[in-house]
RNA sequence: GGUGGGGUUCCCGAGUGGCCAAAGGGAACAGACUGUAAAUCUGUCGGUAUUUACCUUCGGAGGUUCAAAUCCUCCCCCCACCA
């Protein structure tokens, strides 16, 4: 079975250039192949995961995978399936970004011995000539082919229209696979299906340049059952750098999976075995949280560690029940299953202190949300207490009129709490 | 460079002197229902104060007027066609 196989039965393939020959050669032969990462902010998230898994899956079948950070790239912007040009970020930036990009990926990858190569394509981007750039490598393409390019088609049709240095972009990452194909024997290219166009032309012009066959994969856009592009949330991209998207956030947004997208998620997000995976597919309903449970446990333990999985996982247990789970649930998953230790129960949210003398003095309810940042105004904390949203030590606040004071502490702390989810914990500090 | 059309609250998009904090939709938030899911229904959705009040907002800066997102002047940006 060569890893085509695998990446084919968990769900990676949207679309592969030469079906026979790629499946060949990735099972008589260890392969080097790139996936490139845009350094357009300083950190990864996870809509970048099935890039990054293939990639882990590529090592851990016995091939070579590149990650290129398009430090160089990144300056150019590619326009590939977008409807507006993004705004041109800095040389810093970028520089900034491709640092922590880089760190993120180790995670998933093992870089040392050269198992795997982590580069950064401003190397040889950077310094190109205009003119010797277009002599060598600008005349192998055809702008009456490049225009008809799908990539480019929606930026063709829209007003906005395709400036030139974003025209420019797919010459630039074709350069990229030749030069990988010529330093690095990297015979195989990987990204999304937007990237297509982008792929076929760095295949197109290392046959015309080095005169080698070389390969592509594209990944299919992953979408939600409801149809949404997955790894955005109400707060924006979910992270995976913790200081951004902390392991708990982290862990509720896998939680937070659609029914229907458990299983799928589960073969391309973890390396649990698929035959335990097609066991998932079978349960119905309720039965599926536990499956949830596993899955956002797997994600975390990836992203941020084990210990931090854990972590995620006793504190959800504390905040919304503890969650038996199956021994015969996806057996290979680590999750804890023990059902002896209970969690002790979990500090709602962030914690902020507050002195003792002025919750003695009586503070108005809706003034204490709004200052622990459980609501972005006093109209908003009004309106959540109106609502009945607000909660304090998981008691209904009843009126927006409602003075918090020193009998709403407990343990020298009061926690409060906005909508089904949202926690803060305030403690409460004696001042000498 | 010329001509014409545009820039509205998180997004799309109405609004051409007062009844506009600004229709409608989406997103978001809260409640009900639930399984920390989806769908659905209800409510909210600039800020402060909270009984009808005030402040900030309609690309930017000025001006006309009792009163401007709406009129005038200059400037910036985008688009289309022409050159």
């Amino acid at each position: 079975m060569s890893v085509l196989d695998i990446l084919e039965e968990r769900g990676f393939i949207e679309a592969v250039t030469h079906d026979r020959e790629v499946r060949e050669l990735l099972e008589s032969s260890s392969v080097t192949c790139y996936t490139g990462f845009d350094p357009t902010a300083p950190s990864l998230h996870v809509g970048s995961l099935v890039p990054i898994m293939a990639l882990a899956h590529m090592q851990r079948n016995g091939h070579r995978p590149i990650a290129l950070i398009g430090g160089g790239t990144g300056l150019v912007g590619d326009p590939s399936g977008k409807t507006e040009m993004r705004k041109l970020i800095t040389a810093e930036e970028v520089e900034k970004n491709a640092k922590g990009i880089g760190s993120q990926l180790e995670r998933f990858m093992d870089f040392t011995g050269r198992k795997a190569l982590l580069l950064n394509n401003a190397e040889w981007l950077t310094g190109l000539e205009y003119i010797p750039f277009l002599r060598e490598i600008g005349r192998h393409f055809s702008v009456n082919r490049m225009i008809k390019a799908e990539s480019y088609r929606m930026r063709l049709e829209s007003e906005e229209g395709l400036s030139f240095i974003e025209f420019n972009y797919m010459l630039l990452q074709a350069y990229d696979f030749l030069k990988l194909c010529d330093e690095h024997d990297c015979v195989l290219q990987m990204g999304g299906s937007d990237q297509w166009g982008n792929i076929v032309a760095g295949i197109d012009l290392v046959r015309r340049v080095l005169n080698r066959q070389v390969y592509g994969i594209t990944f299919p856009l992953i979408t939600t059952s409801s149809g949404a592009k997955m790894g955005k949330t109400a707060a924006g991209a979910v992270w995976l750098d913790p200081s951004r998207t902390s392991p708990y956030d982290y862990y509720q947004y896998w939680i937070n999976t659609d029914d229907g997208d458990v299983a799928r998620f589960l073969a391309l997000f973890t390396f649990l075995p698929t035959d335990e995976i097609r066991e998932v597919e079978k349960l119905e309903g309720a039965q599926l949280n536990s499956a949830k449970a596993v899955l956002a446990f797997e994600a975390t333990s990836l992203a941020h560690g084990r210990e931090n999985a854990v972590r995620a996982f006793d504190e959800a247990a504390a905040n919304f029940g503890k969650r038996q789970i199956p021994g015969e649930l996806l057996p290979s998953s680590t999750i804890p299953r023990s059902s002896g230790t209970e969690a002790a129960p979990a500090l709602g949210g962030p914690v902020s202190d507050i002195p003792l003398s002025d919750i003695e003095a009586g503070i108005p309810a809706f003034v204490l949300f709004h200052s622990v940042g459980l609501a972005g105004s006093k109209g908003q904390a009004r309106r959540l207490i109106k609502q009945g949203g607000a909660y304090i030590n998981e008691e209904r606040v009843k009126s927006d009129e409602y003075i918090v004071t020193a009998s709403d502490i407990k343990d020298e702390k009061i926690v409060l709490r906005a909508g089904k989810k949202r926690y803060h914990t305030v403690v409460v500090k004696k001042e000498q």
